[in-house]
Order: C-alpha cells, then structure tokens, then sequence
DNA sequence: CATGTTTTCCG
DNA sequence: GGAAAACAT
C-alpha cells in the first residue's frame, strides 16, 4: 500500500488528543463549530464540548466553498431563521452564537482559536463530498496548530463504514442496506438530552459578523415563507411530536394524496439538523412497539413506510459517502452515454409549469410558489423531466436545489438518480409514467390541479388530468384555449416513447463502441471523447426567471451579476382577485393559518404567470461561471493538496473519522477524483463484463482499511 | 374454495 | 417487466 496516508497527523487516538496550554481538562475551551446540526438536543459535539468546560460556539458561512451548489433563496432564509433560533437558545443558556463570515472555513477557526484561546474543537460529521473533503484537510490543519480535534456523528443512525454486507463491502442497493440497519447488532445511539446550562469561553475578542442572508429583491418573498414554516430546533421538535402523534399512524393509507397535510414536512428540519434523526427513529419506533402491541395493522404500516423514508435520507448520506461524484455522475456507467436532449425552452417550459399536463404543471408551480413539494409529485415532475423531456437529470436537480426549501445535495443527488435509472434499484429506463394516470391515482378529484393552476379551475374532474381530449364545448365552456390559455402537451407521451428507445439504442450503441475502443486498446479515441462533459447548468436561466417576474417582483438590476442561480418567487398574496370566490378553489387562509401544523401556503396569486409565451430570444449575458465543472475543480483542488493515492481511516478520540486521500493526481484535472470509477453496468453488461461493474469507489482503493475494519468494531459514537 | 384474470406496486 | 395482491368466475 502506497504509505502515508493522509492523516498524517492523527495516527491513533492519542496523537491527537495532546492539549495545549491548559492541564486541567475541566477548564479547557472547546469550539463547538455548527453546521448542518442546529439544534441543543442530541447534539454530541456540543455536549463534548460543555462536558470539557468552556465553550465557544460558532457558525461559519462560507458559501463559496460549495462551489456551484451555494443555497437557493429560500434555503438561505430557513438557515437565518434557524442560527437566529439556535443564537437564542444558547444565550439563555449562558453563551452566545458566533457568527462569521469567511472565505476559508479552516483559517476562520483558526483565528478563532487564536481570539478565544480554545484547545479543542468539536463538531459532528457531513457526508457531502465537498464537506469530506473540506473537514479532512480542516482537521489536519488545526490538529498541526495543536488542537484536539473531534468529530462525532450526529446526522445518521450509524455511519456509513458502518453498515457493511456480509463481505464487508458496502451496498449498493438500498433494499438490502436499510434491512441491515433494522437489523444491527447495536441500536443507534440513544439521543442525548440538551445541556441545562453552557460555561462560556471568553468571546470579546472574537466578535461575530453580521450574516447577510438575503437582498432586497428577496425579502419580500422571504416574509411570506414565514407564514407556513417555523425553522428552529424547538419548532422542529413540536413538528416531530406532532407529525408522531398525529398523521403518522395515516401515514401508509393517505400516500396516496399529493397534498402535504399527511407528510411529516420534517424534511427542511432534518436537512439543517434542527431535529436529530436518531430522536426521531427512537420515537416512531416507540409507537411502533405499541401499535404493534395493539395489532393495528395500519399502524405499523406506517411506521415501516415512514422510517423507509427515513431510510432512504441514511442511504443518501451513504450513497455520498462511497461515491462522492454522486451528484456530478451517473453510477451505472452506461448512462454516460445517453444522449440528453439539451434542449432550454423544453427545461424552461418545466421550470415555469408550461408542460401542458396538468399534474406537471401543478407540481411546477407549487415548488415555484412554495418552496415545497411532496414527494410523490417530486418522483412525477422529475420522471416528467428526464423520460418526456429526456433533459439532462443534473439540471433538473440543480433547479432543484435552487427553489425547494429542504434542498438537500445527497437526498436530491440519489433521488435524481433514482428517477433517471441511474442506480442498480433505480427505476426502469425504459418506462414513462403518464401523467394523466398519475393525475387520476394522486390527485382523482383535482383538487390540487386547480389549486395550482387556476386557468384549469373550472374544467370537470373527469378532463382535469387530460384537457387536451375534452370537447371543444366543455373547453368553451371552462374558458380555456389551449395553446394559448394552456398550452397543449409540450410532447405527447406516444412519441416520447419512441424518442426514448431510440435515446436509449443510442447509448447502447455508443456504450458498445465505447467498449470495443477500449478493448482495442484505442481508448484515446472513443472512450474519451464520448466520456460525458460535465453539463452547464443553462446560463440564462436565472435571468429569465427575473424578466418574467419583473412586473411584480422588486428585481436586482440587470448590470447585477448573480453569483448563483436562484429562484425569485412570485409573491403569494391572499387575493381572490383572480379567481371568483364562489369558485372555492382556494383554501381559506384564516383556516389554514389555525392549523397548528406548518402548512404551505394554499393561495397564490398566480397574476403573474405569463399568460403567452415570453417572446424572448435575447439571452441575457450572465456571467454564471459557477458550474458543477467549478465545483469538482474545487474538490480535485482540495484532493491534491494531499499526495498520497490511498485511503484509510483513522480512529480518533470521539468518533471515527474517514480520511480521504484521492488518487494520485491524474493530468485530467476537469475530472472527478473517481473519474476511473467504472461505474456499475446494467445487468447484460454486469454479465458480460463482471470485471468492470463493480462499484469502484475510494475505499476499494485500500487494501489497509480492510484490515482496519475486521479490527475494530467501535462505536463511533460511544463517547465519554 | 380453487383457479384464472386484472390491477397494483415497486427505492 | 415481474411479483404479489386484489378481483372475478
């Protein structure tokens, strides 16, 4: 094995663990750096951090260092609310929320450490590739500072390395991993009790600066997401409690509904770790053992069906974790080669609800007013978009990540791939989904359709989902012209099927050629040319999100050049100005409002959807030079500056930490560090080929982990 | 009740 | 597309 490995300065527990300047450990200070783990419950940096004495607790945005994926607007405004929550509640327990702005993570906590005088550092583990990365090398650095540094988890009901299959290889189909999980030798650690009061290091010379989370132009969107959600630790865990006690045990007959009364609407709470996932897993499985107990079949039901979904959140985490290109590349290495329709007006036409099937469009709309969708209707918008449209699944998944309020890189990444067949278990390639079907499943009495497409109100259920075969006279009648109130179907479903088996010959065709170059050993050639480019997010697409909103929506002057893409949202105002109130299409609001359960807003003026197309052909120049390409820069820049070609793990004080080191830097720098990952094949390509299917992944790469692992079996998070 | 037929459900 | 479940005969 090539030496070294990258955590040079850990080696075993002890090495790391040497405190500097203060020999009393009771009276050490420790940095509790938070991340994406805003809460004080069950928050075991936190707690190693009081249980060590002082503490000084920071949060650092440092948004250009995720590169292509800085947060959408509404992602940003739950984090306000949310460091704000957490700054009040550790106050009242005795130390304040340091906030900084910064550039660089690890230079930032250095100076803290320098301003405060801290010995330790603690925080608990993300599993995104930028942040394996990002912690790693962060951690070598402060450890040579002299800091003990320790990390714990606190996102995951066990670690990744955890949950092997029976050859200590990691799974690659999600099935098998979460029986694994339910089934464990050892629960996942208990959730520990929030602190009852917080010893604060000395911070006066380590002021916080003032986080800008929105502009102008966003504020007045941002007021109104108030009005549905209660981002804040406290707030998550009433959410919990009442989403436990109350739709779970509904939770298996309403899947069958797209509203979002029955869905938990925990999501954006989990992302930014404001409720911990074990807490929650101990809670649903309590009420399990009871229903259990009372033979309510429905009743556990549910639970399994809930925790699946919270499963597949685990499985996400650890999807990221073995393959780090995740969000970037397909894991089955032939959909390289499929042909993707590059196609704007077809993505614009998505993005602003113009697909002309009605459930599509409906979706579109909710996620452009809301912020939110569920999650049945995300599987239809998304399937909509890489089977009919056949668009590239990345831009779908960055525009995802742009507008949903729990916009999540490891959940969407494995979900996006999930839909575009991507995965071993993912969905058939070779299958669309109607929506008109869907329509009638999800949505029977079009109730959500007309919620969210008022130009459809007044159509009978029995055309809702397919306006395009009703009557001249029924149309008439419901005052739509299609194409030109609605559009009629962007494609119809019978040509997208053979649009698709011709894509989908293509890539075999491609994929074989591919094959045969490499076989001949002419890989120059074939294998690389038709290696996928990282796609570009479109350019303009922000731009024309602003001129089509520009007649209600305060907007940042054109000359402005936006550093991400983002979403302006329309404003949501409780009219009924647009539609006739004997309509009841929407929902009262005062009733909605006295719902104790955070519920997306169900009116919107949708005043503002352009009724015809935007005659626009001029493209506004944007400099959007942050691509995914931007972003595995980044990380292969990260990967570089440690040398050796190996991985292992280092076992440290608090936790058992992935070190990464990437293969020896190739000359191919615009790849990704497993840019050799061969991938896994379909299963006739798995056939002919079983060498190369096999998930090739960094942790393949040591052989020395393998042994690291029969030896040791520690619980990561056994602490104290 | 067995058997054939349609529908539903897939992570 | 194939298994399981619901439905029909």
């Amino acid at each position: 094995m090539p030496g070294g490995s990258g955590g040079g300065g850990g080696g075993h527990g002890g090495g790391c663990s040497i405190s500097s300047n203060s020999g009393n450990q009771q009276s050490s200070i420790s940095i509790v750096w938070f991340r994406r783990d805003l809460r004080l419950e069950d928050n075991p940096a936190l707690a190693a951090g009081v249980r060590s004495g002082d503490v000084v607790a920071v949060f650092i945005w440092a948004p250009e260092e995720e590169g292509a994926y800085y947060p959408g607007r509404v992602s940003r405004w739950w984090l306000s609310q949310s460091l704000h929550h957490l700054d009040s509640s550790l106050r009242s327990l005795g130390t304040p929320l340091i906030t900084k702005r910064s550039l660089d993570t690890a230079s930032t906590l250095i100076d803290i450490v320098k301003a405060t005088g801290a010995s330790n550092l603690f925080f608990n583990h993300l599993y995104d590739p930028l942040s394996l990365v990002r912690d790693h090398r962060l951690k070598e650095l402060l450890i040579a500072e002299g800091i003990t540094v320790r990390s714990f988890n606190a996102d995951l009901l066990y670690e990744p390395w955890e949950v092997n299959d029976e050859n200590h290889c990691p799974f690659t189909t999600f099935a098998p991993f979460w029986n694994k999980c339910l089934s464990m030798p050892y629960d996942p650690a208990a959730p520990l009790l929030p602190p009852k009061r917080i010893s604060s290091g000395n911070v006066s010379r380590c002021p916080s600066d003032t986080l800008v989370f929105e502009d102008e132009s966003e504020r007045a969107s941002n007021a109104l997401l108030a009005r549905a959600w209660s981002p804040g630790w406290r707030n998550a865990d009433k959410a919990l409690m009442a989403f436990v006690n109350g739709p779970l045990i509904e939770y298996s007959v309403n899947r069958k509904k797209a509203d979002s009364t029955t869905t938990s609407l925990l999501s954006p709470h989990l992302h930014f770790g404001e409720v911990s996932v074990r807490k929650v897993f101990h809670l649903v499985r309590m009420k399990q053992l009871v229903w259990s107990n009372e033979g309510n079949k429905a009743g556990e039901e549910s639970v399994n069906l809930f925790l699946k979904s919270i499963g597949l959140r685990e499985y996400s985490r650890y999807f990221s974790f073995n393959h780090p290109c995740s969000h970037e590349r397909p894991l089955l290495a032939h959909l390289r080669f499929f042909p993707w329709v590059v196609d704007e007006s077809y993505f614009k036409a998505w993005r602003q609800g113009r697909t002309g099937y009605p459930l599509v469009d409906a979706g579109m709309r909710e996620l452009w007013a809301t912020g939110w969708l569920h999650d049945r209707i995300r599987v239809v918008v998304s399937s909509f978009f890489v089977k009919v449209l056949q668009l590239p699944w990345r831009w779908g998944m960055k525009y995802f990540w742009d507008t949903l309020l729990d916009a999540d890189l490891e959940s969407d990444a494995l979900g996006w791939q999930y839909i575009s067949g991507t995965l071993p278990d993912g969905r058939d390639f070779d299958r669309i989904d109607n929506p008109q079907f869907e329509g009638y499943k999800f949505d029977p009495n079009g109730e959500y359709v007309r919620r969210w497409l008022p130009e459809l109100a007044r159509l009978p259920t029995e055309w809702i989902h397919h306006p395009w075969d009703a009557p001249e006279s029924v149309l008439q009648a419901a005052g739509i012209e299609l194409g030109s109130n609605y559009p009629l179907p962007i494609i119809e479903i019978a040509a997208a099927k053979t649009r698709l088996q011709e894509a989908l010959a293509e890539m075999w065709q491609l994929e074989a050629a591919s094959r045969a170059a490499m076989e001949n050993g002419t890989e120059e050639g074939l294998g690389d040319s038709s290696d996928v480019p990282p796609i570009d997010f479109p350019r303009e697409t922000e731009m024309e999100i602003d001129h089509e909103r520009q007649l209600e929506l305060p907007r940042i002057n054109n000359t402005t050049v936006r550093r991400h893409a983002d979403q302006m949202v329309p404003s949501m105002t409780i009219t009924s100005s647009l539609v006739r109130a004997d309509e009841e299409v929407f929902v009262d609001v005062d009733n909605a409002a006295a719902d104790s359960r955070p519920e997306v807003p169900s009116t919107v003026d949708f005043e503002s959807q352009p009724q015809r197309e935007v005659a626009q052909a001029g493209v506004q120049p944007v400099a959007n030079n942050i691509t995914p390409q931007f972003t595995q820069n980044r990380l292969l820049n990260a990967l570089n500056s440690t040398a050796e070609s190996t991985s292992t793990w280092t076992e440290r004080e608090g936790g058992v930490v992935p070190v990464w080191s990437p293969p020896a830097a190739s000359s191919r720098s615009e790849h990704c560090p497993d840019d050799d990952d061969p991938g896994i094949g379909s299963n006739s390509y798995l056939q002919r080929h079983s060498q190369s299917h096999q998930m090739m992944n960094w942790r393949q790469l040591s052989p020395s982990m393998r042994s690291w692992e029969v030896e040791n079996t520690v619980q990561p998070n056994a602490i104290g």
